[in-house]
DNA sequence: AAATACCCTCTA
DNA sequence: AGAGGGTATTTC
């Protein structure tokens, strides 16, 4: 009997495509193979062998069967998983899941080995490089090793006294050495560890929910010895909102146990990328730290995944293959029967309601670590002391820095905000600077004298005229950027050592951790930093946190405007005062009644959550309902416009579910496409999903139209 | 995603 | 007619 093969494509195809097996190939699911697709070949994956029963249209045939490691049962089942969840073609988490099988492999490696022939003249560099090259090293190494130069080593080389071997790095991690004890723990420490090694085993979800400074990462190192510990294959992943804390948590698993994690993230270099995936589908590397997408590599055996920062909106991947990866990671630990451990000094009220109701267990680290304390939290009413014009300090939070430096401790001045002024503006004609075809500000950034749009990359030399009425000089730069604050507070204290750590002064890992590292010795006074900063970093002389804009995050007023500006100042002024030095942190606001500003100030979580929980309750919104957003985008304004209408009266009608819109996106022109929204909110009861795909079936946009839908959406631009 | 089928306009 | 260019369609 002949077979069919059913194989998933990495592109946006909406299903798996049917090929005949070629007699003998013995296809399994999971398998990669190349096959044809129109005129070309093309790399995929089996999810299906079936017999071929009755009459078939042709079929065309598998090409091939790579040599490539097939996907894990679980990897390919949760690919499919999240293409329904995410109402999107089962080959777009496929094209993130073959990312690492299809980066080329590493170069292999030439080494040099003494062949055993004398040299011809055994100088005495000569010999030093022999007796260097005992162990196989490149020809760099080798005359570095040896204290000689580059001529000597190629000297031997010509002569035939070496020769080159090329090694081919294999796939290899070295396994984590169990024996090794864990940091010391607290009481409040310990005694979460010891329920975490509990949990390990089978698929369970725990929120890990401490302070600031309680040493989750302990915690959680823990569990994870213990799930490598009950399995010799066992594997863990450990995921983090950014590429910025990769670095400081491998450095933790690699002194825990002694074994160099694999790391995985969009920084990775293709080929590390491969030997990652390869050493992980082979079961090889055991331990994964990771950005979001390391949640679609090919575990063998997952039995333990640490989302670390869990409330963290950076988990939310908006473009392409829109997921979140917090959520996934609940499902991928379902369906891999692993423990889900979800880490956080601010939970996402998500995570809080399911602890709460009991979906997930909760475990709560009350104490800080060591002898800390958390800092003291005062708010400053810019209504009452404002900051003298076209200046952002304010006389209270400016006097604290004076006395902090002279203390010779450190202050951090908070501000999330890139740049040097977000609006540019004319003040002859008004004219809003913008990027072309699109209708966001161009943020000013004195560093490098530009422009530059952050929503689309684009970017411009300031021009000294305006280009709207061509008035000179007439150009006013309108409110404060981190660039601004520290111009500022270099005016205010100039023999004072400051630094600027946002995304634009700090482009990549190494150079995060060596300005992090720089603060944690003590080497500036004052660090001004947008939120690239305010997270999981340890400053043991910063005493004073200075929140520049309290309010900025509560403006534009979406869903999660409230819980997202507690968690990031809660997480800013946790900066402060940590080991044994009390800690202060001034928040300016013009808004000290509101109830984020009273639950930071009282520093109880509690009755902010309770508070927010009551109103999403009242209004049906996440997480006691769900929300799914529609963006429709097109070149042609009166076309889009008649095919949103058209799609607003499809709309399936469901008990449950409101669809609201279509309503202009908040920034209705993006690169020359303009943008319509729908919004649907829906009881809890509803599968979201599936009436998406339903409404979604029933259109067909016509032309350059595109239509994104957004399971659970965290923008709402 | 990428090759190609289709469908216009322009040129001589 | 054939080239050129942009867009819609198809891929088991």
């Amino acid at each position: 009997m002949s077979r069919i093969a059913s194989v998933l494509i990495p592109m946006p195809l909406p299903e798996a495509f049917d090929y005949a097996e070629p007699e003998g190939m013995g296809l399994a699911p999971g398998d990669q193979v190349a096959v044809p697709l129109g005129p070309r070949l093309i790399r995929g994956v089996v999810v299906e062998v079936r017999d071929a029963l009755g009459g078939n249209r042709p079929l065309k045939p598998v090409a091939e069967r790579l040599a490539d490691p097939a996907l894990p049962p679980g990897t390919v089942e949760f690919i499919q998983w999240a293409a329904r969840y995410a109402v999107d073609a089962p080959g777009q988490p496929l094209a993130i899941a073959l990312r690492g099988a299809r980066a080329p492999k590493p170069r292999p490696m030439r080494v040099l080995v003494p062949t055993g022939v004398p040299p011809a003249r055994p100088t005495a560099a000569r010999t030093k490089v022999l007796e260097a090259a005992v162990a196989p090293m490149s020809a760099a190494d080798l005359a570095r090793a040896a204290g000689v130069s580059s001529g000597v080593v190629k000297g031997l080389l010509d002569e035939g006294a070496l020769d080159v071997r090329e090694i081919v790095a294999e796939a290899r991690f070295d396994p984590p050495d169990l024996g090794r004890s864990g940091a010391e723990l607290n009481a409040s420490q310990a005694a979460a560890a010891e329920a975490l090694k509990a949990v390990v085993g089978g698929f369970n979800v725990t929120l890990l929910d401490g302070v600031t400074g309680s040493g989750k990462t302990e915690v959680y190192l823990e569990a994870a010895a213990a799930a490598l510990a009950a399995d010799p294959d066992a594997q863990v992943l450990i995921l983090l909102p950014e590429i910025a804390l990769t670095q400081a948590v491998i450095a933790r698993v690699a002194a825990r146990f002694g074994a160099q994690p694999g790391e995985w993230h969009s920084d990775v270099a293709p080929p590390a990328r491969r030997r990652v995936w390869e050493a992980v589908a082979s079961g090889n590397c055991r331990i994964v730290v990771g950005a979001r997408s390391a949640l679609f590599l090919p575990f063998r055996r997952l039995k333990l995944i640490v989302v670390d920062e869990e409330h963290d909106g950076s988990f939310k991947q908006e473009e392409g293959f829109i997921y979140h990866a917090r959520d996934l990671a609940v499902v991928r630990g379902r369906i891999e029967d692993a423990a889900v451990v979800l880490a956080s000094a601010t939970p996402s009220l998500e995570s809080l309601r399911n602890a709460e109701t009991g979906r997930y267990r909760w475990l709560r680290l009350s104490t800080r670590h060591g002898t800390a304390r958390l800092p003291d939290i005062e708010l400053i009413d810019l209504r009452e002391t404002p900051p003298e014009a076209g200046r952002w300090l304010s006389p209270p939070l400016v006097r604290e820095m004076a006395e902090t430096w002279a203390r010779g401790e450190q202050t951090l001045l908070f501000l999330n905000r890139r740049g040097y002024a977000p609006l540019v503006l004319c003040k002859a004609c008004g004219e809003r600077m913008t990027a072309p075809d699109t209708d966001s500000w161009l943020v000013e950034h004195r560093y490098t004298g530009r422009l530059v749009c952050h929503l689309t990359g684009f970017s411009m030399p300031k021009p000294s005229a305006c280009p709207h009425c061509g008035a000179k000089d007439s150009l006013v730069s309108i409110g404060p950027g981190v660039e601004r604050v520290e111009e500022e507070a270099r005016a205010l204290f100039p023999e004072a050592r400051i630094a600027v750590f946002s995304s634009d002064t700090v482009f990549d890992a190494r150079e995060a951790r060596r300005l992090v590292e720089a603060m944690a010795a003590g080497e500036f006074d004052i660090l001004v930093a947008t939120q690239a900063a305010a997270k999981g970093h340890n400053f043991p002389k910063l005493t004073l946190v200075g929140v520049v804009d309290a309010d900025l995050g509560l403006r534009g007023g979406d869903l999660r405007a409230a819980e997202r500006t507690y968690q990031l100042l809660a997480q800013a002024t946790g900066r402060a005062g940590r080991r044994d030095r009390p800690g202060k942190a001034l928040l300016q606001t013009y808004a000290p009644e509101h109830a984020v500003m009273q639950a930071l100030k009282a520093q109880d979580r509690d009755a902010f959550v309770e508070a927010e929980m009551a109103e999403r309750e009242l209004s049906g919104l996440p997480p006691f309902g769900r929300l799914a957003a529609v963006i429709a985008s097109g070149p042609d304004a009166a076309q889009l416009e008649a095919f949103v209408q058209g799609m607003a009266s499809q709309a399936p009608n469901t008990p449950g579910v409101e669809v609201y819109g279509p309503a202009d996106a908040p920034l209705g022109l993006v690169r020359g496409r303009r943008r319509k929204r729908f919004l649907v909110r829906a009881d809890r009861t509803v599968d979201l999903s599936a009436y998406m795909a339903a409404w979604r079936a029933r259109v067909r946009p016509p032309g350059q139209i595109r239509v994104a839908i957004d399971i659970d959406p965290y923008s709402f631009l």
